[in-house]
DNA sequence: TATGTAAATGACAGCGTTGTCATTAAACTA
DNA sequence: TAGTTTAATGACAACGCTGTCATTTACATA
């Protein structure tokens, strides 16, 4: 804070802090705060106390812009994303976000289309362009093979989220959310509940979570003696829509399924709404279950029982993972998650 | 692009094009090169051109950090908000960061609690921290009088997007939505279907375009001379259950309304919702209107007919005026949008 | 205590731009 | 044409950090 005098007015002038500020203060050189801020070793930690204090004291922040013209880093990741679920990108920028700020990163966000021909290099002039340090993937980015392959070629760092443990082992780091066994407990619960004629409407083929979480209903039937109904196993995409048209199907069977799992919670909204439009109630003569613990599991009526993806916490995972790679601090290559069942009002117990 | 002997081995590097490299190209000095880059008055068209071509033959991007280090400016603008409406987000955000990449800005996203009673602080500090040129401000957070005053006294350029035409006059830039217009043309519509009980469940009363809706909804049937029945107006908030409360309400009168208006897409998909249980047809008994046109009025059966927001234009429009201001072009102070009429299938006409 | 070695710390150049001010070229003026 | 004004252009020092390498300090050893 200092003083200055323009003719007649005085006017405050809020100094910037710079490193130099907090070196004197700290009665250390500027090179000393430095290695502090990037967590160098070498310091003593009495130093490290006193220049931590200063900068504390001065409310000091370094400068992005300096730091990565002066380093061969950005000190910015990218998170390039094609997902039409914008609940799930607010969850992931929460998170990614939130781990950035702590660790003194910028995020760039970057939509795209993943179907686009070119997409790859759009990927990385993006990455070229803006100088990116790392990159956080979703799917189906996170499951573009050639992707993948073109950022390792290159050296990028990068962290996936992913649901088919098929693509954990390619050494790549990821974060791994274990649909198949959530899919597994969902069908295990409904099992529990007395369900034996349980559907299944699946989900968009093109994202490795369908066949995983079709995968985990089918294990559970299978370890539990229940025969599968090929009439019971509904194709369909991630949408409301399918899970209309996927419901209707099911209803239109001399026999019914006395439960459906939706293989998100749009589908089994969509499936809700069709029973009900058919006089059917939820859960007494149907029960139905979804997945993801999307806002739309809560916007029904009843409020869909459904697996929770805890979103926010694997982006804060991915990220984390992301930002050591960079660093290059020793660290896991893989995280994994399991959904967790959400017991809610759209499931009840069958005695047939 | 440069070639280095190291060992037995020919290594290509990518050398990375500076202002210099440019400079030398083209043949002046680099601060023509950085007048060029920065569209700056006084160089001869000629010079410019020449720099032009070199900066493209070069596949040249100026260094951001080096700029903002030099410079007073960071290139950077924050999207500050506070939604719950994930698509809402991602629409303005899509825009904001279409502006932004063409103009060489970056874009900051913070997430926050517009009812944290530090808020002010909040945003005041994290101007400072980033050293931001600018700010685009959504609902609620552009509709705090104390905020604006504050932005205001530090001489912090802002757009704010709002829907109320009162906080229009203060001066301050901004793209304002005429919900008032479109509430009163979605209203319009429906009278001219033939309804003349028209209720309304009314949005969250903190947010200004709550009473600019009704106000339009009250402006046509006040036109028509239709006289206004209070049972039909029902308060609520932005959420499906709020539709869904209202809907029950308005079915238990003796006297019922033979149409909906809900503030927005989620009331109405829940008054929709209440309906159905209630085994009344829409839009035969009911006609239901919504607005916005969220994602959410397409997942209903049948779909709503709303009103539609053009929130990506708006983020355009908003992010454009805020880019003109920081670099002090003359530009609007408002732009206004009208929010269109979407005919969908949840209305018809009635013969009472 | 003297000596060698490793651990801390510091001095200083540079990163790629922009701002300031000086210089040069062009365009008037009489 | 020479002199004067104005428009273009350039030289060079910042901007706030990090990397490199030199120097100092602490610690262990004999």
């Amino acid at each position: 804070m200092s003083v200055w005098l323009i003719h007649n007015k005085i006017r405050i002038i809020n100094m910037k802090i710079t490193i130099s500020e907090v070196a004197v203060k700290a009665g250390v050189s500027i090179k000393t705060v430095s290695r502090v801020i990037n967590n160098e070793i070498g310091v003593r930690s009495a130093t490290k106390d006193k220049v931590q204090a200063a900068m504390d004291e001065l409310n000091y922040r370094p400068s992005q812009a300096a730091r990565s013209l002066a380093s061969t880093q950005s000190f910015q990741v990218g998170f390039i994303y094609d997902n039409p679920n914008a609940y799930y990108i607010i969850d992931m920028q929460n998170g990614i976000l939130n781990v950035c700020r702590k660790q003194n990163y910028e995020l760039l966000i970057h939509p795209c289309d993943a179907k686009s021909a070119n997409i790859i290099d759009e990927v990385l002039f993006l990455i070229k362009r803006s100088n990116l340090d790392g990159l956080v993937l979703t799917p189906p980015l996170s499951e573009n093979q050639q992707l993948i392959f073109e950022l390792q070629k290159r050296n990028v760092k990068f962290v996936r989220v992913i649901s088919g443990k098929g693509m954990v082992e390619d050494a790549a780091h990821c974060v791994y959310l274990n649909d198949r066994a959530a899919a597994f407990s969902v069908t295990q619960y409904l099992i529990d509940l007395g369900h034996k004629d349980i559907a299944f409407i699946c989900g968009d083929p093109e994202h490795k979570s369908s066949p995983e979480r079709f995968e985990g209903y089918q294990q559970a039937l299978r370890q539990n003696n229940i025969k599968i109904e090929p009439n019971f196993l509904i194709d369909g995409e991630y949408s409301f829509e399918s899970g209309v048209n996927g419901a209707k199907q099911l209803l239109s069977l001399k026999k019914r399924p006395t439960a459906i799992f939706g293989s998100n919670d749009e589908i089994a909204a969509g499936a809700l709404f069709a029973c009900r439009l058919d006089g059917i109630d939820i859960p007494t003569e149907i029960s139905i279950v979804g997945f993801e613990n999307s806002p739309f599991s809560r916007q029904t009526l009843p409020k869909l029982t459904t697996a929770d993806q805890p979103t926010e916490s694997v982006a804060i995972a991915a990220t984390q993972l992301l930002i050591n790679q960079i660093k290059n601090i020793p660290t896991n290559t893989v995280i994994e998650f399991n959904p967790e069942l959400l017991v809610r009002e759209s499931t009840t117990n069958f005695n047939g």
